[in-house]
DNA sequence: ATTGGCGCCTGAAAGC
DNA sequence: TGCTTTCAGGCGCCAA
């Protein structure tokens, strides 16, 4: 699931194709993802220079020449595949040909939306968005995206310094909810989803069905773990952002995909399994909150 | 003001 | 074995 990370991932990869390049053409095979296209969405696009590719949170945005932002996000299973035109994928082998073509157009059914596009070396490729789900979106932002009022509301990106244990604090004092929902609350903290919140927790011994409050309490004990808790989000994030670094130089060489990638997590999706913390030797638990799978170790984690 | 729950959507996996 | 049901989850929206 594309997590903050993830996004940062994909970021990276269509910046080394895209900035620079001119759009030379833009299909959008249908009229919707999740939200209607925009207005004139392939007309606006077309033959804009992307000068840069930015993210907040989860959002991708692509910066046009004289021309709107225009913010994508994943939603749920979203990703980009670059392809060079000479299509070096194609097998040469004759036999197996068929099952290219099988595989490719079984895939292409959810390949929304294609940009055509040319660097300034004059090197043709094709990115495209493709997005079984379709719970991802594309729109404009005609001034800063920030301003956008899809990304006014976002809290404090858990990347860099800003995100420390007396910010964390403020931001969760007085809270009711369990912490588990208010690291998912995308107006506190922003890029966090359900993989990355039960993985910081984790790390910093932290209940996630606690309430959330308690942590931010005057006293050195609620500081030391809002403390640890602020440290664990931002080493959490920036492990898998360099994870997903090292593992996309070697898969955009093979297909081109910029998807997510399939970390190894410590406690997500681990029901059953020992505890790794060390000393620990509880087992890890699955709990439902507001819906959502949390998974957690009760033994070291209070 | 906060907080919890639903629905969108498809494919994989589990259940019968 | 094959069909049906459940589950996964980001986020806007609604309701308490």
């Amino acid at each position: 699931m594309p997590e903050l990370p993830e996004v940062e991932t994909v970021r990276r990869g269509l910046q080394a194709v895209l900035e620079g390049a001119r759009i030379a053409r833009v299909e959008a095979r249908r009229p919707d993802l999740r939200f209607p296209f925009p207005e004139k969405f392939s007309e606006r696009l077309t033959g804009k220079t992307i000068t840069a590719l930015g993210r907040r949170a989860k959002y991708l945005t692509m910066y046009l020449a004289g021309g709107p932002v225009l913010i994508c996000h994943l939603g749920m299973s979203g990703s980009f595949r670059i392809e060079m035109s000479d299509d070096s994928e194609m097998p040469d082998n004759s036999e197996m040909l068929g099952a290219f073509y099988h595989e490719r157009s079984k895939n292409a059914v959810h390949d929304h939306v294609v940009f055509h596009v040319v660097s300034p070396k004059g090197v043709r490729s094709r990115v495209t968005f493709n997005d079984p789900r379709r719970f991802g979106f594309m729109l404009f932002s005609e001034g800063a995206p920030d301003t956008h009022p899809m990304l006014a509301g976002l809290g404090v990106e858990p990347t860099g310094n800003a995100l420390d244990g007396g910010l964390l604090a403020s931001l969760l004092k007085g809270r009711k909810s369990p912490l588990k929902a208010a690291l998912l609350d995308q107006r506190l903290i922003a890029g966090l989803g359900n993989i990355y919140v039960s993985e910081a927790l984790w790390r910093a011994s932290l209940s996630p069905l606690r309430e959330s409050g308690t942590i931010a309490k005057p006293g050195k004990k609620a500081r030391q773990q809002s403390d640890a808790l602020a440290e664990a989000i931002r080493a959490v994030i920036a492990d898998a952002i360099a994870a997903g670094g090292s593992s996309l130089r070697d898969y955009v060489q093979t297909d081109g995909s910029l998807g997510y990638f399939q970390h190894s997590f410590a406690v997500y999706d681990r029901e059953g399994e020992p505890c790794s913390k060390h000393g620990c030797g509880g087992h890890i638990e699955r709990v439902v909150q507001s819906g959502r799978s949390t998974f957690y170790c009760r033994t070291c984690q209070m």
